[in-house]
DNA sequence: TAATCGTGGAG
DNA sequence: TCTCCAAGATT
């Protein structure tokens, strides 16, 4: 917005009325007992588009299996996605790995202070340098996510849009004119954490916030108006025929997804896009020797319809079981593998819900 | 820029 | 049930 003037407020007594909250109300999180730039990173990442229940006991997992940069560094992506099953966003854990293997390289495992070094990392942007650095290395720079935009609109009273990139720097300018200097850590972290608690998207607490005395929003009443944010549009369906297959020997065929895209490099039940739902069975098979050459025995019927909703579509998995009439060699994508060893494998929830109605519905 | 990329919880 | 969303980055 051109001309757009921000808001004047008393920054000293801002900082200080936001910071003496902060110390007071914080919660207790497992990375904020740590100073270690590697475990506040991993954090960080975990915590993008993820609230802090779901993470806690990932992070706890987490640093019990790569306590150190060079652990992660030196482990297998297998055990890597593994440890990441559930949490989703999966190129976080893979760009992740790559970039701790380059810091151990690079930076002789040393986990870069700078800004510039900082975001040349995989999967490391703006607000993740700004997290690492501030809260590892207590420098000055300011660590804008969803919340910190919505603490600062209203604030300073911000009409910018926040679903539109553009408007990061808006934000970025504002909060770097705010920033607590001798503090970067506490008063980043106290921005979020008054986002979190009190500064909530619906029914902000106002009248338990710390910093109401310089609000312009409560001021003038337009907090529920704030931040502005425009929607994006509905998703799309997908129909999926998914096969849980088992050969003569009781193992059940597995297949690694591509290394890209959605769900990239995790296990997978063999499954495929049904364009028409015209003998189902038929296609399946028919699937199955184009892509795997399998010879296949489809069972009549699903055994299990399955939706799973993502961000942006939502897929609908018929399910079948089957068994396999011939030999089918293993590689890096394709494993035969026994019931009990299924759980070694990192699967997407929508693959772990076929894996757990077949053993519901199917066995026994 | 707008789309892509997961999941589970809340209102 | 439906919608939105939670400490974003990448292309």
């Amino acid at each position: 917005m051109k001309g757009m003037n921000l808001k004047e407020i008393d920054t000293e007594k801002f900082q200080h009325d936001l910071l003496e909250w902060y110390k007071r109300e914080k919660r207790d999180l497992p990375w904020r007992k740590e100073r270690d730039p590697y475990k506040i990173w991993v954090s960080e990442v975990m915590l993008q588009q993820t609230r802090v229940e779901t993470v806690i006991p990932y992070f706890e997992r987490f640093m019990e299996k790569f306590p150190t940069l060079e652990a992660l560094s030196e482990a297998e992506e297998e055990q890597v996605l593994k440890a990441w099953e559930g949490l989703g966003y999966y190129s976080r854990i893979r760009n992740l790995h790559s970039a701790v293997k380059e810091v151990k390289e690079k930076y002789g495992g040393k986990v870069p202070d700078t800004l510039e070094e900082m975001t040349s990392l995989k999967g490391v942007g703006p607000y993740t340098a700004g997290a690492v650095l501030s809260i590892a290395y207590g420098k000055p720079y300011p660590a804008v996510d969803g919340n910190v935009m919505r603490v600062a609109s209203r604030i300073l009273s911000i009409w910018e849009d926040i679903a539109k990139p553009a408007s990061r720097k808006i934000f970025e300018e504002a909060i770097h004119r705010l920033m607590y200097t001798e503090d970067p850590s506490s008063f980043n972290q106290a921005l979020m954490e008054l986002g979190a608690l009190i500064c909530t998207p619906t029914s902000p607490s106002c009248l338990l916030c710390p910093v109401q005395e310089h609000c312009h929003a409560f001021e003038e009443g337009v907090q529920e108006e704030l931040p502005v944010k425009t929607r994006k549009k509905s998703m799309k369906l997908v129909h999926i025929g998914a096969v849980v297959l088992k050969n003569k020997e009781g193992k059940f065929l597995i297949h690694k997804r591509e290394a890209t895209g959605l769900l990239a490099n995790l296990w997978e039940f063999p499954n495929f896009e049904m364009t028409s739902f015209l003998d189902p069975e038929t296609r399946l098979r028919k699937l199955l020797e184009e892509t795997y050459k399998i010879d296949s025995l489809i069972h009549n019927g699903t055994f299990a319809k399955i939706q799973h909703v993502f961000s942006h579509l939502t897929w609908d998995i018929d399910v079948y079981a089957g068994e396999i009439q011939n030999e089918i060699p293993e590689d890096e994508r394709v494993k035969l593998v026994k019931p009990e060893e299924i759980q070694d494998f990192a699967f997407p929830v929508s693959h772990q819900k076929i894996w757990k109605e077949y053993k519901r519905t199917i066995r026994e």
